[in-house]
DNA sequence: TTGGGGTAAATTGTATACAATATCTGAGTG
DNA sequence: CACTCAGATATTGTATACAATTTACCCCAA
């Protein structure tokens, strides 16, 4: 793709305006409004909606018309069996390959986390959450898993929860929990990162159940 | 999207094109053949090439055209690893739903592949051996894991490499392997449904590498 | 022969135009 | 007052047109 076509201009435009969810699930994306706000044709418009559509970020009606796809609660819970599915294999190939690299960046979000926790920037530690999940799937090297998981809106879900999930306590667990985690890797201790992972994951789909 | 769209009739045809290899990787999709060829305006080719871009099925060169997308050593690589993860992960959800319907149809599926075999019919039999693996996926019943492992281009990789193989012994492996993994699913034996799916997996990879 | 460069052809990226369809609105009717 | 249905408006789906860019080709000179 020409990295600066007028379609890809739209398609990046409003990609992102999805995944932060500035654009809700259900809304209605009406051509002709975007061609004037971005100032290009109709065409590159539709052309950046296929797009999108092929991600499965929106969806065209059988009338006719183009939405941002709506998360249900059946979703969620596809969502959250997915992640651990991915997570966890992600996980496993690390444990094979032992990348120093990798367990470093792991330990620097976890401090990054706990910064920006104690200091009550929450939006923050959200982030290095994400972060610390996308780091174990771009740990494993597997260009299609990370565009799996990158395309799977996972981190998209994972910042629109965080936004809202405000108790202290769970940002103790989620520390406490990444570090087990990264413990667990450099020790080499399988049975344990894979348990703590795991529990933490079901942790996150509570918190996501109650938004629903 | 609209069944009947003419964006979509071009999806659809350029789509089937590429996932039964008709189409081979790095082949230039030329706008104004298909739009002769189906009979529709270039605006249409164009938003289903979109489409497809969206899917990773083609992608667009930096000084245009559209190009179907290609598989290097890399990628079978990783598909493998991908794939892996993916059934891995599937079949343990199996094992904890022990969904009858899904067992009953693994064992026909199974029936089909010997018969095929047996009668010399190595395409039809090359089929059933993608189906079984994809009704493996489809028992999760996570539409999303589902998805994703049908744009993931498994089955599509799967198909190829059937069309090659053509070993009566890998048949044998073949239907060997997947007895054996309805049969652990049947007796809820997980630790040998794992060892069975990941050597079977590890045989299809070598054949893979003989052919890149 | 080969390499350069310039022109012609092909192809793409974008805009505009228009017909078909969907959605809204409001007046008239039960 | 609720309902419905005709017309108006908005929106989409598609084709055509055209400028910009890329690719192919051919001729000429080293």
């Amino acid at each position: 793709m020409k990295e600066d076509s007028l379609a890809n201009k739209v398609y990046i435009e409003v990609r992102k305006k999805i995944l932060s969810s500035q654009l809700v699930g259900g809304a209605r994306l009406v051509e002709s409004a975007w061609a004037e706000k971005l100032a290009v044709s109709r065409v590159a418009v539709r052309e950046a909606f296929m797009r999108l559509a092929g991600e499965s970020l929106v969806e065209f009606g059988e009338k006719g018309g183009c939405f941002v796809k709506k998360m249900t609660v059946e979703d969620v819970k596809d969502i959250r069996e997915l992640r651990e599915l991915l997570e966890i294999g992600a996980l496993k190939i690390l444990f094979a390959k032992r990348d120093e690299e990798v367990i470093r960046d792991l330990e620097l979000i976890c401090s990054d986390f706990s910064d920006m926790v104690s200091k009550g920037y929450y939006g923050g530690a959200c982030e290095a959450d994400v972060r610390f999940h996308e780091r174990i799937i771009e740990g494993t090297c597997n260009s299609r898993l990370i565009a799996i998981y990158k395309n799977s809106n996972i981190p998209l879900f994972h910042m629109k929860l965080g936004a809202i999930l405000g108790q202290m306590e769970d940002y103790l667990d989620t520390e406490r929990e990444h570090r087990a985690i990264v413990e667990a890797l450099k020790t080499g201790d399988w049975d344990s990162a894979y348990a703590t992972l795991v529990s933490h994951l079901d942790r996150g789909e509570q918190e996501a159940l109650e938004l629903v």
